[in-house]
DNA sequence: TTAAACACTTGTTTTTTGCAAGTATTAAGT
DNA sequence: ACTTAATACTTGCAAAAAACAAGTGTTTAA
């Protein structure tokens, strides 16, 4: 970073990235198609925080409408249809887990194990890797 | 990321972060403390977001009791009170990074520059820390 | 000792959320 | 073909939170 000088003016603008994910229920759908592999309407609304139904179908129709999730019907059952991240989405693991490793450093609640507190620890990308894998493998099959 | 088996079960809870940083407010705050060295009340309101200033006190309080903020006397002014950032505040660098580095992938009308983003792109971990070095210079003087 | 700067608080209106109930579409069974 | 059920929502209403406007307490400078 060697324009030094200004870097107040250029790096601070967070609208969008607020716009979009500044709301926890946004983040927990992302959360869910990430690490759950949520697709489904009822897959969402039965995660333990309990997203009440209007929401949800306001957060999805949102984040479809900025291209972070895509629908499909289930071609194995017109009645369901399957949500899925873009790569804009898929783009958002790392953010999201550093936010999981710091609150594995700071809350003394965490649920994370010392395994993988000390994998974040030493090799972060390596576990953004690692997500992202195991995502792309669940949505082949 | 050995553990490929419940990986799911370990990664994902995500509430102590949500409880603290869900909301869009309180980002903004920890932004301006960051990125445009925000330390007054005054500071926060004058952002171009326009936060209000009931909502403003609530989550000083907040980021106080989480401690991921502090207050003291200004020495020149008893007037005057500075915020700053603890450890456990500028450890959410990274991920408030990570967001600014998408929204500069995304967003057609983003304000990063094309050598920030490839900088971003290159030297992610550099910026991180030129980010931190900075803030904790103008904190000593 | 008065006035003004700074960091808030309080009261009210408006917006958003949470909850309960209802609806539209597709599919499966008879 | 017709009924029933599954899935993904929508709608209406009460409660909570945010936005707006005004006021208050403390410190300091004149």
């Amino acid at each position: 970073m060697s324009t030094q000088s200004n870097y107040k003016l250029t790096l601070c603008p967070m609208t969008y990235v607020l716009d979009i994910l500044g709301d926890k229920w946004t983040f927990l759908v992302i959360r869910d198609m990430l690490f759950k592999c949520s697709c489904r309407y009822q897959h969402f609304m039965d995660s333990d925080e309990g997203i009440a139904t209007n929401i949800l179908a306001d957060r999805l129709k949102k984040l479809l409408h900025h291209g972070i999730v895509k629908q499909q019907k289930d071609p194995d059952n017109g009645r369901k249809k399957i949500y899925s991240l873009t790569q804009k989405g898929l783009d958002l693991a790392p953010a999201i887990l550093h936010l999981i490793k710091w609150s594995g450093d700071y809350d003394e609640n965490t649920l994370l194990t010392d395994d993988i507190k000390k994998q974040l620890a030493t090799d972060f990308d390596q576990c953004v890797e690692f997500v992202l894998d195991h995502y792309k493998k669940e949505h082949r099959s």
